[in-house]
DNA sequence: GTGTTGACTTAGACAGAGTCCAAGTTAGGA
DNA sequence: TCCTAACTTGGACTCTGTCTAAGTCAACAC
């Protein structure tokens, strides 16, 4: 994601100081943050950086393609900055911890066209739930 | 879902007339009905019903087994009497449509161990994803 | 039938996540 | 350097969902 500002840039995206800021938490850490938290470690290099323009960043990344939106549990969205490669989620049903996965064969071919009901089916995402080490009995 | 009262009694609950009709108004429609709504509507048969109340039930139709919480996007959760037999969703990325679908094979199968980082994985949900006929384009 | 009691329900306050808006600021082209 | 549309801001607001203290009542014992 490092040219990702470039890419950005090209679409004709302003570069504002914020939003170069939300790009780079992101790109630094390759975990799963939810809104608020990417808001903290901004706020961290760019203290006046409103709750508003996160969201605002996250969203347009989130329409462009470069991240993903992560709906784990029924609380806060998390972003996933490991957009350009196919992956699922594996989430603790304990303590909430996410890792990325790589399942083989596509989901998408598990629906057959009897089933589809004249959708135009795009995307399959998998959720795979269960204990983390740590929290295993 | 028809027995479900019974079935319910027999595990040690109060069989009040609130439960009741939070317990009809999921058997009746096999649609997928936010809080909100099952409150709508078992409001229509008592309406002294509280919100707290319905939370309250679903939250433990849940518990049990007899019902699904469904979190198909960031929106309020959807709840799904169709619990007693395995299925995945299908949802209208335009106008938000769910429909319970059937694919092939189980999803489990698909995630090697190598891939479980000692997880002691239990489930795996898909949510497929796309326009349905209404919204296509 | 009546009484008792703990489980259940209620209204409303509260909390977390996210959206919206009007006013102020600024990146980048002319 | 100036201009202006695009961007940002703070705060109010909405939507979901949770919590609490006080009141109610289903089911059991008699």
């Amino acid at each position: 994601m490092s040219d990702l500002l470039e890419r950005l840039r090209g679409r004709g995206w302003r570069l504002t100081s914020q939003r170069r800021v939300v790009a780079e938490v992101l790109d630094g850490e390759h975990v799963h943050l939810t809104a608020d938290e990417v808001h903290a470690r901004a706020a961290g290099r760019l203290p006046e950086i409103s709750r508003a323009t996160v969201y605002n960043t996250l969203g347009e990344l989130v329409a462009l393609g470069e991240v993903l939106e992560v709906a784990t549990d029924g609380r806060a969205k998390r972003y996933d900055p490991n957009a350009h490669r196919a992956h699922q989620h594996l989430v603790c049903s304990g303590c909430g911890a996410i890792r990325d996965v790589h399942p083989h064969g596509d989901p998408l071919a598990a629906l057959p066209a009897a089933e589809r009901f004249g959708f135009a089916v795009a995307t399959a995402e998998v959720t795979y739930r269960g204990l983390c080490p740590d929290c295993r009995p």
